[in-house]
DNA sequence: GTCTATAGGCAGATAGAC
DNA sequence: GTCTATCTGCCTATAGAC
């Protein structure tokens, strides 16, 4: 659902069942988890929406959309493919700072158990990520700026699997400074040898 | 517990119990899931194992020793690193192309949800896969076989979440050809430019 | 929009018979 | 070792009052 404007319930709601999400994974919290928190009822939850399945899927959209918005800010901060790749990456960090696994991350671990709605859009936003990078990467490769070992696809498969792995293990250690290491150690493989 | 012979029910449940956890997590599926398997009661396996907590301790020790099994025999089948780790990338595509999971990799995206026994014991499996990576990275460096970019231990973890991020994208597509590319071009990265 | 009340089912776990 | 029976508590979800 999530109609409603922002700073509104559905947008709290939403709020936090992505950290409960993000930090127990998808079957791991309950609507009681959320009332409690919000200090409603959960019956109250169920007007705005209706069934889990539902707000698991509108939780996925919505962090599809600002991932999204994301980007397009690294963007048009940052012109150079090397320093875009590393705000990218950033992003991570942040996740994990603040305690977190990448949302989308932590529900591929369990997605035989989502429902199928919910399957779609984590597919839908695992894409729209390789898509990004891909393109980060073939430019930084025309411009010299990166030195690729494969094709940009294959390159921003890895990449991406490489840094959601790294959250993982970061996480089993409860050491984000271990995320960043890796990430440093990835990134710098991509740099071009004068 | 699992204080029994192999081939008894113990031995049994556990390995339902582990399908389950590579497939669903550890919160994903129940006592009343293995039962039905294994055409027994909830009671009876509260006999074999007292509380799910014990149950999932049981399983990630029972994997950790199988898997340092399987390193020794790899250890003793190989003897140059490139082709050692090859074979350790193998373990986790056998793994996937039984539509699971590598079980410690699921279980560490949801760590925070799982009993502490359960949290230690998960890291003492990472940390046992890293000493392993760790000693061929650095041999096969001594032996020219791999080029390092960095200390052996910190090639080892970046090597470790690599492939278990492998695996989460992999089965977000259900495509374990996916996670043998990615693979391919992790340990393609270590190899010597002669 | 939020509440109370409740349905109906499933969770992990225990007691005690066989 | 396995069973039946049962407890207690939590789960998602709905009906209907306010």
């Amino acid at each position: 659902m999530a109609r409603n404007k922002r700073g509104d319930t559905a947008e709290t709601i939403l709020d936090i069942a992505e950290q409960l999400a993000q930090t127990l994974g998808f079957s791991g919290f309950s609507y009681a988890d959320i009332a409690t928190r919000l200090g409603l009822t959960r019956a109250s939850l169920h007007y705005h929406f209706p069934s889990k399945a539902e707000l698991g899927r509108a939780l996925i959209v919505r962090y599809r959309v600002r991932f999204l918005q994301e980007l397009a800010a690294i963007d048009h901060r940052e012109t150079a493919a090397p320093a875009r790749l590393r705000a990218y990456a950033d992003l991570y960090h942040q996740v994990l700072r603040n305690d977190r696994m990448s949302l989308c991350g932590m529900l591929a671990a369990e997605i035989i158990a989502l429902p199928p709605a919910m399957q779609a859009e984590l597919r839908t936003y695992f894409e729209a990520n390789e898509r990004w990078l891909s393109g980060v990467l073939r430019e930084g490769s025309a411009a010299g700026q990166l030195t690729l070992r494969s094709l940009p696809e294959e390159e921003a498969r890895v990449l991406l699997g490489s840094l959601e792995g790294a959250m993982l293990t970061a996480r089993a250690f409860a050491d984000s400074a271990r995320f960043a290491g890796a990430a440093g150690q990835l990134l710098a493989r991509l740099q071009p040898t004068p």
